[in-house]
DNA sequence: GTGACTTAAAAGTCATACTTATTGCGGTCG
DNA sequence: CGACCGCAATAAGTATGACTTTTAAGTCAC
């Protein structure tokens, strides 16, 4: 996903980051610019630069005379996707996938709500492919295939809801479904009912039937939600 | 709310965001560092950080040889709480408030029904708390005081779910309720039927019934929606 | 024990020299 | 005339050293 980063501060930050988010060092920890940039054989000025991006996100504080802080959990930029991504990438992932999955259960209904009053035609025909291509790929352990239309039709909704709010959770959902895919055992084909609500779904929201399209919506992300009940209780 | 910043490259970015969420500098544009930081006053290792920061919203890129470009609407990291502050403080703030309004009432009514199960004793207690505040302000122009109740009464409902994508979004919501306040004829007083709302939301929350609390506050909501598509339709 | 003074540690700032990637130009060859 | 290749100009990236500023913490006098 991130790949090997051009530049030295981002490699750092490749390491720091998870680092801090995984716990590694804990909140009120204290790390300081000097020891940093040696531990990572990079000048300070790379590594100042590193700091500064964590500090816009809230992770840490930098403080004169006393070094740079890691801050309480609290605090964090939780959604700016690079954290995501840190902390799907660690430790706490099933935690972080059980919130994230309460968002997107608050979120997607509004947002097929909406949709049904403002995507436009290439946006249902979108739909309506996406749903087409899960059915194709529902059976005979094609997950990959199903993975890449389910991801593509959620972030079809949200942007179809004509709120950018709503639109920026795209990469949140592709990355939650995506863990969701890759943690389960792989032989296992995808639940035929979620298949059916995301037909339906497209059928509503082309016919311009928000109640419905919503009510549909809901249903998939309540299955999500006990999907994740069943498997970590 | 930022008030003089310490460092450097923070007064810088208290300039240049603003600028570019404003549109001042639109996606495309090209900045060069060199330039900016003979702009500024501030030396090149100064703007280096601030453009990093920026970086890290999504708002520019960075590259050789061409320079800082401004990355279009859509890639900007609009969950980012300075950024949000900077578009609000700008020319499409009403837009703004509009999909943040939109975001609010898909999130807050999960959120209090969540809340009605994971509340604490304290929780509840602040709970009610905040609402007599409400009630006692909501008459005789006390907007200021009836403002600061209902940012700490929805704070605490975020944070009382227990979610915690939830509870980042309370800052969110006091921008929102403030910058309605602020832009509200100041000698109109807040709407009964909303102050009633907020008190059996209180109330739903400490009984532990959660649909209750849920259908409330999404009429809390809902009332913000419909006051916003009068204000500005 | 309290308060003022001193000190030292770490981040912040600046200037400069140097490296590297990339774009765009220009020239050559087909 | 167009396509391709290589060169040079440019702007960001990196490294380093000198200096400033803030502030925690220790010390000394009262």
């Amino acid at each position: 996903m991130t790949g090997q980063a051009r530049w030295l501060h981002a490699r750092v930050l490749d390491t720091l980051g998870p680092a801090i988010t995984g716990g590694q060092y804990p909140p009120g920890s204290v790390l300081l610019t000097d020891e940093l940039s040696q531990e990572f054989e990079v000048s300070r000025s790379v590594m100042r630069e590193a700091v500064r991006v964590l500090e816009s996100m809230h992770l840490v504080e930098s403080r004169r005379r006393v070094g740079v802080t890691v801050l309480p959990t609290e605090e964090w930029n939780v959604y700016d996707p690079q954290v995501i991504r840190w902390r799907l990438a660690g430790a706490d992932r099933p935690r972080q996938l059980r919130s994230l999955t309460v968002l997107r259960s608050a979120v997607e209904p509004a947002a097929a709500g909406l949709a049904a009053h403002h995507a436009t035609a290439e946006q249902c025909a979108a739909l309506t492919e996406c749903a087409i291509g899960m059915v194709a790929h529902s059976r005979g352990q094609r997950l990959e295939g199903y993975l890449l239309h389910d991801i593509e039709f959620h972030r079809t909704i949200l942007k179809a809801s004509g709120n950018e709010m709503f639109a920026r959770l795209g990469d949140v959902v592709a990355e939650v479904l995506a863990g969701r895919t890759h943690h389960r055992v792989m032989f296992e084909d995808p639940d035929p009912a979620a298949v059916t609500l995301h037909v339906k779904v497209a059928e509503a929201v082309r016919e311009r039937d928000a109640a419905r399209a919503e009510e549909l919506t809901r249903r998939i992300t309540i299955g999500a939600l006990d999907e994740l009940n069943v498997l970590a209780p």
